[in-house]
DNA sequence: CACTAAAGCGGAGGCGCCTCCGTTTATTTA
DNA sequence: TAAATAAACGGAGGCGCCTCCGCTTTAGTG
């Protein structure tokens, strides 16, 4: 305690380790499961208690599998952004390259949306656990270059713009000020920015 | 709860407000005068009832007058730098010029040793508390202007340097890595530092 | 001084954090 | 299938956080 410890949350090395056991790891994806609705709903204080009672686990197990509260954090933000991503590639199967696109940017603003109110907690985090950061920035711009790309393809968008472009159009987003109006005004800029994606497509 | 307010600390106005009733006013000082000895001793996370027990008051007392760990930590936080800062002037009143600038010099190296430990902590305090932050810095560095440009003049050191260069080859210790020597080594550099300035003094 | 309103006090109580360890369960071995 | 053992469980307990409110003290006022 003389020297807390940095905050960063230790890597686990990407060499699989041991299979858990069955209950461990039926207990393991239950309490991320119910850990993110309870963040959702509760915001990022929320008790680690009642995730443990609402996943019907003593706190004891809880506390084996996610030894501090921003372990537990990490993962579930993982995993959503994980979800979001995935997310591109069945939507791009299942719609016009060009819609899916904006279907996509529709669900990130959303993401993103959710995230507001746990900003600076999250800011912490991210700043203090850089490896975080990179893989999660690198895989949502990956998701999203599939997308532009694919419909700069098809000639749906125009050519000339890049992944980069729209993500950075994006970023304006999430450096907007927290405003009541803020979700309304962000999904008219998707909008807008798929107008202008969409116009003089197919040169 | 849901949107945890931003977590910098609120400015009291500078306007002072109305003076506390005495034992209000005793309580507060004692208050500020144990726990940065307890801070010092266990670390920021030291337990405030454990602060409050040792001032002698209750925990409401203390919750009453800091409504939250990181108030305190700020009041004492400023406190010992306005005390780094004061003990330049009478540094050099007592002494020659250069010999104030390297004692001042020794006692800031010893200042950011005992925060080292804290640094995290300190540094989330700091980025999310941008007034905090300016004004600490920027009293340190007017206690150090007027250290630099006395000897200067006086010609105890050479003339063809300034404050914000001092400070600069200070800063080197701040972002030196933690290792045992660490304390050894910026007393060298303070010492280091002094004869460079030293050299060729008085033209 | 005596009285009073306002300011301040302080600690009980409720809740969450986290550790520790006796008990239970899944898996391996025979 | 039974025994052995390693892995995992879970909750009691101790501690700290913070709020709330009945009690005490101070600073005016006559």
């Amino acid at each position: 305690m003389a020297f807390e410890p940095p905050a960063s949350v230790d890597r686990k090395p990407e060499t699989a380790q041991k299979p858990l056991r069955a209950d461990a790891q039926r207990n393991r994806d239950r309490l991320v499961e119910v850990a993110a609705s309870v963040f959702a709903e509760r915001g990022i204080d929320a008790s680690l208690e009642e995730i443990a009672r609402r996943a019907g686990v003593g706190i004891g197990t809880l506390y084996r599998h996610f030894p501090t509260r921003e372990h537990l954090v990490e993962v579930v933000y993982r995993r959503e952004v994980e979800g979001l991503c995935a997310a591109a590639g069945e939507l791009a199967a299942r719609h016009a390259s060009d819609v899916a696109l904006e279907e996509w940017m529709r669900r990130f603003v959303d993401y993103i949306a959710t995230k507001r109110g746990l900003a600076t907690s999250l800011r912490i985090l991210l700043t203090t656990n850089s490896t975080l950061f990179s893989d999660t920035s690198g895989r949502v711009s990956q998701a999203l270059r599939q997308l532009v790309e694919a419909a700069v393809a098809d000639g749906t968008i125009r050519g000339d713009v890049d992944a980069s472009d729209v993500l950075h159009a994006l970023g304006g987003i999430y450096s907007a000020p927290e405003t009541p109006e803020w979700r309304d005004r962000s999904r008219r800029l998707v909008k807008l920015l798929m107008d202008g994606l969409r116009f003089g497509a197919g040169k």
